[in-house]
RNA sequence: GCGGACGUGGCGGAAUUGGCAGACGCACCAGCCUUAGGAGCUGGCGCCGCAAGGCGUGGGGGUUCGAGUCCCCCCGUCCGCACCA
């Protein structure tokens, strides 16, 4: 054979081809069916590491896969470029965010293409970019005119290290933020929420809408948080336990109405509002140095105490009136009530809340049962289902009709009624970082805060900044910048320096790679209804909760707003997850510092080999340890195919020409047989048993040339060029190659083979015999027998007989064509 | 604590519907080829056993002619959430 496979000299050749020929451009009126896979919007944080590799050889292989199938296939890339790590490096070497990112984009972009990745380059742009920015605030002018962005002065969750603010999905369950590891603290600062809580119902209902990971939507669901239950006032008691008319009763929000009668006390967070009007005179030094700690408490005592902890209070000194048993019971701070959920305040019911129950033990309130525990129950709190006991109009009753009896019971009381509460809360959008979208905001002393008018977007970044570790945004001293005509009236004013979380240009970025030339809007109609929703979404569970809410939110806004069109609902119909690449045992990661970088593999094996290992070692959407990868296996492999497929190759000396015998037949099976194995395994995104198969069919291929009767020509052919072609998605280079030498076609443009099922049938089958459901013998039998015939042949075989030893059978299960059980 | 996923050779895994357990690859072993090479080709490779045969999918029980697959209990690993009233 004069030639050898040099992956490095093919690749760079056919990717330059594609690109050049346009292969995977395509345009809105493509009259074949739509079909838009997307890989997640990656950030540029250098060149291509393995996750990457893995993330754009998944989406890769459906792209090219979906084209040779027909479809037109919507394939493009951009870069979710704004970001902290630009800022912070640029404080650090004095290096313009600008020029760091763009320089990164350029390196990720080159990895992209080395490792074949195709994409329709026409339609790529980054978040920075002054085209993407300006329909980024026009969308948030949108929500803002429509009452869905606001800007409100909240506790906010302050990262120290980050020096900005970070949102509650940022925040890990430690209290650390989830970027900087830093440990989060609280401040009271005025910010900008954009209200996905007008959503919360909407995103936890069109869940069922969408063929997601089961795993993922359960994550979705857990976040918003649904709980269903009554909110309801409760009377401040004078001091004859009487309740008090000239003050607003205390709201409390529970899910257990039907407990009401053993409520014996309630709480209120330490950070309620109303806790300086309810505090009595007595009480006050002891609840404002409670207040004073738990403020204090540094995030480090939370974490040192994770789970079950005292249960901390304080007594305010003031009665509340149990509207069920119109008695006075004490009311409390503590520490495990939040503000931030319900009403801040609750009805304790110790007997039926393990958390009540411990305070009730601390602080000596009493306990009353009210839900009838089974009789061998030993615990405290009993949270499980049973008769009302100690409950007047509900005794008997179970836990279902008795909260809907008591939810009725304090509608006509006029004291409350049925609440749905989320967990859900406001996506706090704004950070005072100088690298992100600004905010299109102005504030006039006169006229207050006021939107930039359309016509003056986009609102973009100053470049002549210097970045200083002073923990402020450039922007907030930017002269040019800040020093602006309020729109309305005309005077001096001053814009808005904060700009948006990064994961606002990613809420929509799928949308305007429909239509990125669109300087009118930013995107049209008519484009989404072509290409929405995506049909494949491929990313790592990472984003799971937040990016995927959040470009799930901005979708049904854009709907509800006549941007997008009213059906579009959901953006990403089919969302895949592939799992994460490890390295001794941790995940691979720039800032743990265990990459591997692909440049060596593709310098030696090739992207080819590189994609084919990260296909066969595991399940796609399993983790995987860098360990596992075999990437000279797979390098070995393509040689094999390479040996027996190219033009001239020196196994092709005595081919067989004429009629085929009894092996060349089992070849035609085997090649059909290929094409269906295929077919169903890229369907179901089983791509390790694909490669299982490439190898196995090019086994028996070798094991055939190499027989004594050697291989028929046409037959050898037609196989060669089916595998071939089953395995140009995965091996686009390698196959191209290949291809063009012996049918001097472009392989990406051929269409997806389909098997003949005809010959895929054989004469015969193996007739697996069991015996009491053990397996005992195997027979050649022909494919068409009927029970008894099989019955027959099967108790006719040696083995059998010699088993059965003249012992009649009990029972005989004949399943044809292949399988009998003798059960004796 | 709550919710979920999973457990198969030395290793990664396969078995799509209850029907031949271990495909394919890695590692290992043997043979061939050879101008010794980290190349290529062929074969072997779950466990016990010389063999016949027996055992075998985390453990125990069940359903079934038949269970890796379905049901119950237990053990273990991983992931998500976690004072959410």
């Amino acid at each position: 054979m004069t030639e050898t496979y040099n992956p490095q000299e093919i690749e760079s050749r056919w990717q330059q081809r594609w690109i050049d020929e346009g292969t995977y451009e395509v345009d809105n009126d493509d009259p074949r069916p739509s079909y838009y896979v997307l890989s997640m919007y990656p950030y540029p944080s250098g060149p291509a590491h393995m996750g990457h590799v893995r993330n754009y050889t998944m989406g890769d292989l459906l792209v090219r896969y979906r084209t040779m199938r027909g479809d037109g296939v919507l394939s493009p890339i951009g870069f979710d470029s704004f970001g902290l790590p630009a800022e912070n490096a640029a404080i650090k070497t004095g290096t313009h965010p600008r020029i760091h990112t763009e320089e990164n984009i350029e390196k990720l972009s080159a990895s992209l293409r080395r490792i074949g990745a195709a994409y329709d380059l026409r339609r790529s742009f980054s978040s920075h970019d002054s085209d993407y920015m300006k329909w980024t605030q026009w969308i948030f002018l949108q929500l803002y005119n429509a009452g869905l962005a606001y800007r409100d002065r909240a506790p906010v969750n302050w990262c120290p290290g980050c020096q900005t603010v970070l949102a509650n999905e940022q925040v890990l369950t430690d209290g650390t933020c989830e970027r900087s590891g830093d440990l989060v603290e609280n401040r009271e600062m005025e910010q900008w929420f954009y209200r996905i809580t007008k959503y919360a119902q909407q995103l936890l209902d069109d869940l069922d809408t969408v063929e997601w990971p089961e795993k993922v939507k359960l994550m979705q669901q857990n976040w918003i948080g649904r709980s269903e239950g009554a909110q309801f006032g409760l009377s401040i008691a004078d001091t004859d336990g009487k309740s008090r008319k000239d003050v607003p009763p205390l709201d409390v929000y529970t899910t257990r109405p039907d407990t009401g009668f053993g409520m014996t006390f309630a709480v209120m967070s330490p950070e309620h509002p109303r806790v300086d009007e309810l505090v009595t005179e007595e009480n006050r030094s002891s609840v404002d140095a409670f207040r004073e700690e738990v403020a204090n408490r540094s995030e480090m005592d939370r974490l040192s105490s994770e789970g079950n902890i005292d249960k901390r209070g304080v007594p305010t000194g003031s009665f509340v009136i149990n509207p069920f048993t119109n008695s006075s019971v004490p009311l409390f701070l503590a520490d495990y009530v939040l503000m931030t959920y319900g009403t801040g305040a609750i009805m304790a019911v110790p007997g039926e809340d393990q958390r009540d129950w411990d305070f009730a033990i601390a602080h000596g309130c009493e306990i009353i049962r009210t839900v009838e525990p089974p009789e061998d129950f030993d615990g405290e709190a009993y949270t499980g289902d049973g008769e009302s006991i100690n409950s007047d109009f509900l005794n008997g009753m179970k836990i279902k009709e008795a909260k809907q009896t008591a939810i009725q019971w304090l509608e006509g009381q006029n004291i409350g009624s049925h609440q749905i509460n989320y967990r859900l809360r406001d996506w706090l959008v704004s950070r005072q970082r100088y690298w992100g979208c600004p905010i299109p905001i102005i504030f006039c002393d006169v006229c207050g805060e006021q939107p930039v008018p359309e016509k003056d977007l986009p609102v973009d970044l100053p470049d002549d900044v210097k970045f200083m570790p002073t923990g402020r945004s450039p922007l907030t001293t930017h002269k040019n910048f800040l020093e602006v005509e309020c729109p309305k009236c005309g005077e001096n004013a001053r814009r808005e320096t904060d700009t948006m979380d990064t994961f606002v240009d990613s809420s929509w970025y799928f949308l305007r790679f429909t239509d990125p030339w669109n300087d009118e809007t930013p995107f049209s109609e008519k484009a989404l209804d072509h290409w929405l929703p995506v049909d494949q979404y491929i990313g790592g569970v990472e984003h799971a909760i937040l990016h995927l809410m959040y470009a799930r939110f901005f979708t049904k806004a854009l709907s509800d707003l006549g941007v997008a069109p009213k059906e579009l609902r959901e953006p990403f119909k089919r969302l895949f997850t592939q799992g994460m690449i490890r390295l001794g045992g941790s995940k691979m990661s720039k800032s743990k510092g265990n990459l591997v970088a692909p440049e060596g593999i593709l310098d030696e094996q090739g992207a080819d080999a590189l994609r084919l290992a990260h296909l066969q070692v595991k399940p796609p959407q399993e983790d995987v340890d860098w360990e596992d990868f075999g990437i000279d296996g797979c390098a070995k492999f393509l040689n094999r195919v390479w040996r027996i497929s190219h033009p001239e190759n020196s196994l092709s000396e005595n081919f067989r020409e004429g009629a085929m015998n009894e092996q060349d037949e089992e070849i035609v099976r085997q090649t059909n047989r290929l094409i269906e194995r295929i077919t169903n395994d890229y369907d179901r995104w089983s791509y390790n048993t694909a490669v299982a198969a490439f190898m196995e069919f090019t086994n028996t291929l070798y094991r055939w040339i190499q027989s004594d009767d050697g291989a028929h020509k046409e037959v050898l052919g037609t196989a060669v060029d089916s595998l071939l072609l089953v395995m140009a998605p995965a091996t686009p280079h390698f196959s191209a190659e290949l291809w063009e030498l012996r049918n001097s076609t472009h392989i990406h443009q051929e269409s997806w083979p389909e098997a003949d099922k005809s010959k895929i049938e054989s004469g015969t089958v193996t007739l697996v015999v069991q015996i009491n459901g053990k397996l005992k013998d195997r027979i050649e039998v022909p494919s068409n027998l009927t029970d008894e015939e099989i019955q027959d042949l099967a108790l006719a075989s040696e083995r059998v007989k010699e088993l059965l030893d003249e012992q009649e059978p009990k029972r005989v299960i004949v399943r044809p064509p292949a399988l009998i059980n003798i059960v004796v």
